[in-house]
DNA sequence: TGAACAGTTGAGAGATTGTTCAAGTGTGAG
DNA sequence: CTCACACTTGAACAATCTCTCAACTGTTCA
């Protein structure tokens, strides 16, 4: 009977996806997990911005967007594009404004 | 001109969700942002469990879960329920699967 | 050339997170 | 009652995170 409870529970561990698949579906929605990046990733829904745009938008210091775009970089949700000296951020997955809005549908339905 | 652009970037301000809002969607999304909670997640999504047999399925301790699981009470998105001296897990939010759902798929078509 | 601007980067402080370990609660069986 | 079992909880610790500050790169313009 341990044998069967160690079957029962393989099945269960056989059919959830890798560990790999796993850790990148976390780390995607770690992303989203922050509110600042949150909010710059709202932004850029509504139009491309500079990182000097983001953080007046935001009321932080460019600094502090800078740091979080790098990690937006990393991830692969935006894209920033050398314009003269400014750098134009946008959005550089067609899933993010889906999963945001799906998110916040959720949030808006909580009661 | 410095009025225009504090009204430019004054309607970007406005058209974000609150700042309450965004921080319930960055709540929301933090759950799945640790890899523990989703495994938890994905097998909740296949069958109620006890929090011995997630700490089977997941191979970490029961101690472990039991912390994670409180966290995943908190934000409502599993409900636990006594039964005898065990307590049976099921997810508590019909847009849990539905997230994951579309965050897999998104982390699939990664190249 | 050089000064001003736009942005990036690294170090470091303070806060948060996830796990372990030990102790605790509550339930059922003998 | 007492013991074993299933689970929860709090403290402690290491790892990670986010911001600030200062220094740095690269671009434009005079």
């Amino acid at each position: 009977m341990e044998k069967d409870n160690n079957d029962y529970i393989q099945n269960i561990r056989d059919a959830l996806p890798e560990d790999g698949t796993i850790a990148d579906l976390a780390d995607l929605f770690k992303m989203f997990g922050d509110p600042t990046r949150a909010k710059i990733l709202g932004c850029l829904q509504l139009r491309d911005l500079n990182v000097g745009e983001i953080a007046d938008v935001l009321g932080m210091s460019v600094s502090a967007v800078s740091h979080q775009l790098r990690i937006l970089r990393a991830g692969k949700l935006v894209k920033g594009t050398k314009e003269g000296k400014e750098v134009k951020y946008s959005l550089d997955d067609d899933h993010v404004t889906k999963i945001m809005e799906y998110g916040l549908t959720h949030v808006n339905e909580e009661r």
